[in-house]
RNA sequence: GGGGGCGUGGUGAAGUCAGGAGUUCACGCCGGCCUGUCAAGCCGGAGGUCGCGGGUUCAAAUCCCGUCGUCCCCGCCA
């Protein structure tokens, strides 16, 4: 049977007179009585359908989200009642011929985009949440994004190739996602976090240009930016420098907003060093789209009075100012941020407020000399009314807390400003809270200077970068170590030793003591990509089937419990307590409305 | 692991602070009318264990305790 030969979206004036086949769905009923309208709705877009319930009486059953099949002629409206919202709108299909096929149940929620609908009922019903044009949309979106990514690098001579999803668990950084092993019982595959490690083979292999859309797995907890489970445009090229990943990144970023927003972008985009947007920005992903720098006070303070400034520079800290601008805050409102600032790490925050003739109010005023005060305004431009905060710490904690105020105060204007910014010349390692140190990448980034790094690693610098738009990381890449040598030393202040290095690395390391070419690479979020692309405020709206914060999907119920055939299998045996919770129903998730959502007659 | 917001017919909201009969509004749903509508309109109707459990009270959607779900955030995310 064929369903169609013209889709609903596509009727245009040239079309009257013609017959036209259509199939699609009943988006919206307006029952005259002698005759009905109906608003066909496909993937191409919707159409007005007329039917004289005389001549079809089919009509009168017509209810929304039917699946419908309609025949009939194509004809200019009627002067008058031309619909300009619409792209058919001056016309209509008068339909000879009608045929349902697959009626619909009434809905569990509407499908206009009047009302804000409960996440979790859309999630539970996210094939209906689809039909709606903010969704349908954004997977459009993903898919044009997808498009010119893959043009972008087929056409630049790169392979397009697929690397395992079961893979050796080498537990560093994220939670692997486990897998049991039925064939080798006891034993676990890892679902990778990246595919790392194969590109990196791939470049022993001699693959000199490679990408993958790949599936990548972390199981930590969920945010408005963060799935258990994700796509990355993963990239990497042999014989590159830094240069040439960054290079080869924009002119796919420029030809995904060229083609999701149709929208040029120039490039190369803005670069700044981590140190540099840590010190200005208090953050590595600073949001550029509005200023409201950090300053710098330490030296104005250096002979300070107040102690709680000299005694923080006395320690190696710094003084660090931020203006932010006209506030209407009341005391309370004010001592709240120094509460907030503690709870953020600080020892403490000082607040300044410039009254109308210049002078500061402030509690610690009157600790501070007027040179000291003058020096604040002037160094932060602050006019009357504007507010500012102060923080005394160690430089680390007083970019972060400053960095924090600076997001939550600055106002950055709409979804439509795309401030795309590569930040470069990332740390090798950072020091964790008790003092080790990790890989602030990963631990096969290449350091600028090896020797450097062996001397003082808590500040060496690494060929690591990441691309930042509006505040958001959207990706990060780095030179790879391509020496064996390297790759140990980096393994040994990691403070993994040799065996367990061979035991989980070896099959690594070794591959790189075969002529390995240099190589660098790059991964982008997808879906943090075109969810700031798509002006929508968390992943899930461009992700067609996500979970909740809780891991599970609404809509299939998943994670579920298995069979214990199954788990015999595997070698697996739940604990007691594990399988009684179960028994006991606790965590089956998902309290989304069950059975006939519609009630009524 | 921690902090915060939310949970009221199918959907969205008001009611909760300050306890007094499941009250209200919009949409949807069901039935009827209607030959130019397009968020159609008009008339009529059905539909709720106020997430769940316990407590206080003469009386709980409302106050208290616990719990579940969901969202945002901190930790975590090499």
């Amino acid at each position: 049977m064929k369903y169609r030969d013209t889709h609903a979206g596509d009727v245009r004036a040239a079309d009257v007179g013609r017959t036209v086949l259509m199939a699609g769905w009943t988006a919206r009923i307006r029952d005259q009585g002698g005759v009905v309208f109906v608003d066909l709705r496909d993937a191409s877009g919707v159409v007005q359908v007329v039917i004289d319930p005389e001549v079809v009486p089919e009509a009168v059953a017509l209810k929304r989200e039917f699946c419908v099949s309609v025949r009939g002629e194509v004809a200019r409206r009627p002067a008058g009642s031309e619909n300009f919202e619409l792209p058919t709108g001056d016309v209509e299909v008068v339909v000879s011929e009608l045929t349902v096929l697959s009626p619909s149940r009434a809905l569990p929620f509407q499908l206009d985009e009047r009302t804000d609908v409960d996440e979790l009922v859309r999630l539970k019903y996210r094939y209906l949440d689809m039909r709606r044009p903010r969704v349908a949309a954004n997977i459009r979106a993903r898919s044009v994004a997808v498009a010119a990514m893959r043009r972008t690098l087929h056409e630049a001579g790169f392979l397009e190739i697929e690397t395992p999803t079961l893979i050796k668990s080498t537990p560093e950084g994220a939670r692997d996602v486990l897998v049991p092993s039925r064939l080798q019982l006891g034993d676990f595959y890892a679902l990778p976090q990246s595919p790392q490690l194969f590109k990196q083979l791939l470049m022993v292999g001699g693959v000199e240009r490679y990408f993958q859309i790949a599936r990548c797995y972390r199981d930590e907890d969920f945010r408005a930016d963060r799935q258990l489970e994700f796509t990355q445009l993963d990239v990497e090229g042999s014989f590159w420098d830094q240069e040439d990943v960054l290079a080869t990144i924009e002119s796919v970023v420029v030809a995904v907003v060229q083609d999701v927003r149709g929208v040029g972008l120039a490039a190369p985009f803005p670069r700044l060093t981590y140190r540099e947007a840590m010190d200005r920005y208090g953050t590595d992903k600073p949001d550029l789209r509005f200023g409201m720098e950090i300053a710098d006070l330490t030296a104005l303070f250096a002979d300070t009075g107040f102690k709680a400034f000299s005694g923080a520079i006395a320690g190696g800290g710094v003084v660090r100012g931020l203006n932010i601008g006209r506030q209407d805050m009341s005391r309370s409102g004010l001592d709240a941020l120094v509460d907030d600032a503690k709870a953020a790490g600080a020892g403490g925050l000082v607040w300044m407020v410039v009254e109308d003739d210049g002078g500061v109010r402030s509690p610690v005023a009157k600790f501070l000399s007027a040179e000291e005060l003058e020096g604040v305004t002037t160094t932060l431009s602050a006019s009357p009314g504007d507010h500012v905060l102060i923080v005394a710490d160690r430089s680390r904690v007083a970019a972060e807390v400053l960095g924090r105020f600076r997001v939550r105060f600055g106002s950055p204007p709409g979804h439509d400003e795309l401030n795309f910014l590569w930040v470069v010349d990332f740390p090798v390692f950072e020091e964790t809270t008790t003092g080790e140190l990790v890989a602030a990448h990963h631990p096969f980034t290449a350091p600028v200077d090896v020797e450097e790094m062996g001397i003082s690693p808590a500040t060496a610098i690494s060929r690591a970068y990441d691309l930042v738009l509006n505040g958001a990381e959207l990706g990060s890449g780095s030179v790879r170590i391509h020496d064996a040598a390297t790759q140990r030393k980096v393994f040994e202040i990691l403070g993994i030793n040799p065996e367990e290095a061979e035991r989980r690395f070896g099959w690594f390391v070794e591959a790189l003591g075969y002529g390995t070419p240099p190589h660098a690479g790059f991964a982008i979020g997808i879906a943090r990509l075109v969810s700031i692309l798509q002006g929508e405020p968390n992943i899930r709206e461009v992700i067609p089937f996500p979970k909740t914060q809780t891991g599970v999907d609404p809509l299939t119920g998943s994670p579920s419990p298995v069979e214990d055939h199954q788990l015999a299998e595997l070698g697996i045996d739940l604990l007691p307590e594990v399988r009684a919770a179960r028994l006991a129903g606790e965590h089956t998730g998902g309290s989304a409305p069950e059975g006939d959502p519609q009630g009524g007659a």
